[in-house]
DNA sequence: TCTGGGGTCCTAGGACCC
DNA sequence: TCTGGGGTCCTAGGACCC
């Protein structure tokens, strides 16, 4: 029997440099990949994140997430360009399209990065390591963006291959190879150890990827749990189990919305949990799903979280419905406080088939279902919605806005 | 002029049942 | 006065990813 082989492919600096490449075709006279230069959100809308850096804003120690506040504290001449999520997801589209040339057999994990399991493809396994130099060689010349590739025979370990030198590289990482080039690393840079996992590991004594591979299992097992037994393995290069977002049926669906101020009027808040509900629900009709689980989720001025959900006996998909238990959801988890984000999730997902209509009301919810295909149907052609319930127009009454 | 948005999975504790 | 044990479902919160 063959043995597995993976790759794994990632853009790098995949923001930054689709928006290098954008600006270099619209005229603009630098590359911004050779500056310091970063990709963030608007800080006067309070987005005011990191979400991509430059090598040369790497060299100044500015990290993915960090505020632009203290980006520019690092270096005060870094450039700042806005997201352009609609032009990332188009070349998202178009460069993992490219891909599936080569194997039926991709995942895409996130928006700039993919499993290939070439494992049943036709060339010899030199061949797989030429033919990802070569896949980098044509994206570069395609696309106009760099890419690292990292081949091995786990998904884990071909994911940290391509993590391990940047940019325009290709790595192999197989079994044999770990503890070469893998169990010096520090133990956050293992996939899936993060802060919290690698706090808790230092603590006793872990800080190498090569420390944990070399403990007990059952110690680690104890400290983390079930995560902890998987990291365990990941640091021997056991594991396929890395779970594609994009392929499998979505488990949930969720918005969240982070206001330019804080916001205490009660009112508001439910407007903006209607928006949301019309927004989403449109999602959920038109994936043909309904919920079992609906929640809200707030983060308050204190950037504490909190959040309250319900689980129904018979899943939907209609907007009054939802919008329904949206508002008792509210009014039994609101604090009261002054509210920086909120947002919605659906879970607990499930399709028509195994939903059981109320007997009683089946009559009456396949008309409303109707009409709301029909609404749904008008709202797609006219941009907008044009035609909304009632009550996403209506204040509604409250008659307790002293608290 | 601090701190996004959209996901997945796990855990602890409570309710409820037999 | 006493108060098992196994299972399921649900909720709230948190860790982790890009």
């Amino acid at each position: 029997m063959k043995e597995n082989i993976i790759f794994h492919i990632d853009v790098n600096n995949a923001f930054l440099s689709w928006t290098a490449v954008k600006l270099l075709k619209e005229g603009y006279n630098k590359d911004i990949r050779n500056i310091p230069s970063i990709i963030g959100g608007d800080e006067e809308s309070r987005h005011g994140i990191v979400l991509a850096k430059s090598p040369v804003a790497k060299k100044y120690g500015i990290k993915t997430a960090e505020t632009i506040y203290s980006a520019k504290k690092k270096c005060k001449d870094i450039k700042i360009f806005p997201p352009e999520p609609d032009y990332y997801k188009e070349i998202s589209n178009s460069f993992m399209n490219y891909l599936s040339k080569y194997t039926p057999n991709i995942e895409q994990l996130s928006i700039d990065e993919c499993f290939m399991d070439m494992s049943h493809s036709s060339y010899l396994y030199d061949d797989l390591i030429f033919l990802a130099y070569q896949i980098k060689e044509e994206v570069k010349e395609k696309f106009g963006f760099t890419v690292n590739i990292g081949i091995s025979t786990s998904k884990v370990l071909a994911k940290m291959a391509s993590d391990m030198e940047k940019p325009n590289k290709v790595h192999t990482l197989f079994l044999e190879e770990i503890e070469k080039k893998m169990w010096n690393l520090p133990i956050n840079e293992l996939y899936m150890s993060g802060k919290s996992a690698s706090l808790k590991l230092e603590s006793i004594g872990i800080h190498t990827i090569g420390d944990l591979a070399r403990s007990e299992k059952s110690t680690i097992e104890k400290l983390l749990g079930k995560h902890g037994a998987m990291l365990y393995d990941y640091s021997h290069g056991i594991s396929n189990d890395i779970k594609s977002k994009y392929d499998s049926v979505e488990k949930s669906l969720s918005t969240s919305e982070t206001f330019k101020e804080d916001i205490v009027e009660k009112n508001k808040l439910i407007q903006i949990l209607y928006k949301q509900v019309d927004n989403l629900s449109k999602s959920l009709r038109k994936d043909k799903l309904y919920t079992y689980t609906i929640g809200i989720s707030f983060k308050n001025s204190d950037f504490k979280t909190y959040s309250k959900q319900l689980t129904l006996d018979v899943p939907t998909n209609s907007i009054e419905e939802i919008s329904k238990h949206i508002i008792n959801i509210f009014n039994a988890s609101w604090k009261n406080d002054p509210i920086r984000n909120m947002g919605i999730r659906f879970s607990n997902l499930t399709d028509k088939k195994s939903r059981q209509l109320s007997i009683f009301n089946e009559d009456r919810e396949l008309k409303t279902e109707k009409l709301q295909e029909t609404m749904d149907l008008i709202n797609d052609k006219y941009g907008e919605s044009i035609i909304r319930q009632a009550n996403l127009f209506t204040s509604p009454v409250e008659k307790d806005n002293d608290n």
